[in-house]
DNA sequence: AACGCGTGGGT
DNA sequence: TACCCAAGCGT
């Protein structure tokens, strides 16, 4: 596997070069990012992040608001959170230095066991075995583990855990994730090109990509809401959402409550002559899947703003860091009202 | 130990 | 189109 990584690593911008050390901030914050996400989604996010914040100390200071909205679009927004307290807790109790274990790592908000296993092979050098989704793939046909995800996960850790080098445990790992991403695919594997072949108990079984196997996703309810514009003389009214919770401490567009029924204005954020637009938006969460209409009024110039809410200028509401689910609806609304114009 | 938690890309 | 899936974590 080492051999195949010095010559087929992939190029990517929190990677050091062949032989050099990782910067543990951008090893850490990479593998936060990719949690859940793609090379190509995250690449963009940490190139802006890493000139806005390169290290652990101007992230800790940095205002709250701001680390949300630069994570609006990608998903998951309990990461950013973790990331300012991790950083926080590295500046307060660790003297501004990441600290080099596991066991530490484990401890910070955000890191579970993977990313905690990987930061401490990749950036610090220590043998660590890193199982994530690409792993538990690979590991499971190259040892032909046929028992179901997610009760294979401790024979697919005990398998991986055999496989992993002493020396370069970081290289293994990030070279386990090449080839499953570039060659032990979920679909279509190309075990033609692949190092492990000979090795592979699932190529000899001769269908490697039948493994692992999964349980089947049961169906995603359908929900109904209801997403408020209210336009205060070219601004719209946003608030901050709780911070626990979907889309948490996210800067967001009103709603209503998410009903199995269709929805009307319950929740509205103000007495107003509130109006339902003729269009519907769609937006799939990972646990359902909503169906959104869009209430629209307007008010006069002294409506006031409270403590979670704020008014924002319309034509640069792509500035403010709308989760994505809100920014779908806020262009279609922009759209209805140009065409009613 | 299930389940809540986003999004964009691939097929 | 309607799925499935991706460098998981916290509760």
């Amino acid at each position: 596997m080492l051999d195949w990584y010095d010559v087929h690593r992939r190029v990517l911008p929190w990677r050091a070069a062949a032989g050099a050390t990782a910067d543990p901030y951008r090893v850490w914050l990479s593998e936060v990012m990719l949690q859940q996400t793609t090379v190509a989604a995250v690449t963009p996010r940490f190139l802006a992040w890493t000139a806005r914040w390169p290290d652990f100390a101007s992230l800790a200071a940095a205002d709250d608001a701001d680390v949300m909205a630069a994570w609006a679009g990608l998903g998951y927004y309990a990461r950013a959170r973790n990331l300012v307290a991790a950083a926080k807790a590295v500046v307060a109790e660790h003297g501004g230095v990441f600290p080099g274990t596991e066991a530490e790592l484990r401890a910070l908000p955000g890191l579970g066991a993977y990313t905690a296993a990987a930061v401490a092979a990749i950036a610090f050098g220590q043998r660590a075995v890193v199982v994530d989704a690409n792993v538990e793939r690979v590991v499971a046909r190259l040892f032909a583990i046929a028992t179901p995800l997610p009760a294979a996960r401790p024979a697919i850790r005990a398998a991986a855990d055999t496989i992993t080098p002493d020396l370069r445990a970081g290289d293994f790992a990030q070279a386990m994730m090449d080839l499953g991403s570039g060659i032990c695919t979920t679909r279509a594997p190309k075990c033609l090109l692949c190092p492990l072949r000979d090795a592979c108990a699932g190529f000899a079984g001769g269908a490697p990509e039948l493994l692992p196997v999964k349980a089947k996703k049961g169906v995603k309810p359908q929900r109904h809401g209801t997403i408020f514009w209210l336009d205060r003389g070219g601004q719209v009214l946003l608030v901050r959402r709780p911070d626990t919770g979907l889309l948490g401490g996210m800067r967001a567009l009103p709603t209503g409550p998410w009903v199995d029924a269709a929805p009307g204005f319950e929740d509205a954020p103000a007495q107003a002559d509130w109006r339902m637009l003729d269009i519907r938006v769609s937006h799939g969460f990972t646990h359902f899947d909503l169906d959104l209409s869009l209430a629209v009024a307007e008010v006069e110039a002294h409506q006031p703003s409270t403590e979670s809410t704020e008014w924002w200028p319309i034509d640069r509401l792509d500035t403010a860091g709308l989760p994505t689910v809100f920014a779908k609806a806020a262009l279609a609304v922009k759209g209805a009202i140009r065409r009613a114009a």
